[in-house]
DNA sequence: ATTCATGTTGTGAT
DNA sequence: TATCACAACATGAA
C-alpha cells in the first residue's frame, strides 16, 4: 500500500469526506508528507498550509474487512474517508481510521516490526525471554514481538517448523529461539513478494487446508491459545512437543499454480 | 443462504 | 491490578 500511495506523496487533499467520526475536515486542503506503516497499521501525515500548525498524523487499520481502492470506488458502499488528491481519489472502507496519532506513532518500537528496516532480531530475542510461559500460536500472534504477524503466518511458520501451536517457548532449547525469529521474519517477506504477484494462496500448506502436504493426513483445525484463533496443523509432523524439540525450519515446498475451470490462472489476493 | 474469518479495541466480569 | 471473555466492527469467500 505504502508503494501505491506514492503518487500522492507532495500533493494536496483538494476535498475530503466520509462516515468517519474522526475531525477529518481538518484535512482539507493539507499536504500528505509522509507514508509510514508499523505493523498492520498505516500512519499518513499531513501538513497544513500554515507552517506554525503542528502536522496531523493519521492511523489506519483495515482490520479484518478493510479495503482501500484508488480511482475505482466500491459501488453501493461509503467510504470511511476519501481524499481527492490532484492526480486521483484514494477510498478507506470499513476500517479504523484515527487521527492525531503522531504521539502514539513516536512511541512505536520499529525493532519489532518484521517489515522495518531497522528490525532487529536480538532485541525481540531478548523480549522472547519474558514470554517464555507462551504457547507459539500466541506468541507469533504477539504484537509487540511480531509487529505484523497474523493467523496466516502464525499458521504457515509454525507448519515450516515442523511445531505443535500448543508448544510452549519454555520448551524450545535457548538455541533455536532465533529459528523461530529467523522464521517469522522470512515468512513476512515472502508473504509481501506472492502478494504482489497475487499468489498468496498459492503458497498456503497449513491455513485453510485440509490435507498434510507431506503425508496427507487431515490437518487438525482448532482453536488455540489466549488469543483463541484457529489452528490448522498436521498432527504427524506438528507433535505434540515435551522434553525433546526438534526444530527443522524447513524451505517453502513447491506448489503447483491455481487454475480456475477455464484452465486460467486466478486472481487470488485483494 | 448461512457461516466463517488475513484483527484490534474496549468493556465488564472474574 | 491483572487476566479473561466477549462484543463490536463489516464484508468477501467458502
Amino acid at each position: 500500500m505504502k508503494e501505491e500511495l506514492q503518487p500522492f506523496l507532495g500533493q494536496k487533499v483538494q476535498k475530503i469526506s466520509g462516515n468517519s467520526k474522526q475531525p477529518i475536515s481538518k484535512l482539507h486542503r493539507c499536504i500528505l508528507t509522509g507514508i509510514k506503516s508499523w505493523g498492520k497499521a498505516l500512519f499518513l501525515t499531513f501538513q497544513s498550509s500554515k507552517k506554525s500548525d503542528a502536522p496531523i498524523m493519521t492511523k489506519t487499520h483495515f482490520m479484518m474487512f478493510g479495503s482501500y481502492r484508488i480511482n475505482d470506488p466500491k459501488e453501493d458502499r461509503v467510504s470511511r474517508v476519501e481524499f481527492q488528491f490532484k492526480s486521483g481519489i484514494l477510498y478507506f472502507y470499513a476500517c479504523s481510521f484515527q487521527m492525531e496519532a503522531a504521539e502514539y506513532y513516536s512511541h512505536l518500537d520499529f525493532k519489532v516490526d518484521v517489515m522495518s528496516k531497522t528490525w532487529d532480531p536480538k532485541h525481540v530475542l531478548k523480549q522472547l525471554e519474558k514470554k517464555k510461559n507462551s504457547y507459539l500460536c500466541d506468541l507469533f500472534l504477539d504484537q509487540t514481538l511480531f509487529a505484523g504477524s497474523g493467523n496466516i503466518v502464525k499458521n504457515e511458520v509454525l507448519f515450516n517448523l515442523r511445531c505443535h501451536p500448543l508448544t510452549k517457548l519454555s520448551q524450545v532449547p535457548r538455541k533455536d529461539w532465533p529459528k523461530l525469529v529467523g522464521a517469522i521474519h522470512d515468512y513476512c517477506w515472502n508473504f509481501y513478494a506472492w502478494k504482489k504477484k497475487f499468489e498468496l494462496r498459492r503458497h498456503w500448506q497449513a491455513y485453510r487446508q485440509y490435507y498434510c502436504p507431506l503425508c496427507k493426513s487431515k490437518l487438525v483445525r482448532e482453536n488455540d491459545g489466549k488469543m483463541n484463533r484457529k489452528s490448522f496443523f498436521c498432527p504427524i509432523h506438528q507433535k505434540s512437543l515435551s522434553s525433546r524439540v526438534k526444530l527443522e525450519h524447513l524451505r517453502v515446498h513447491a506448489v503447483l499454480p491455481m487454475k480456475n475451470p477455464k484452465g486460467k490462472e486466478m486472481r487470488l489476493d485483494h
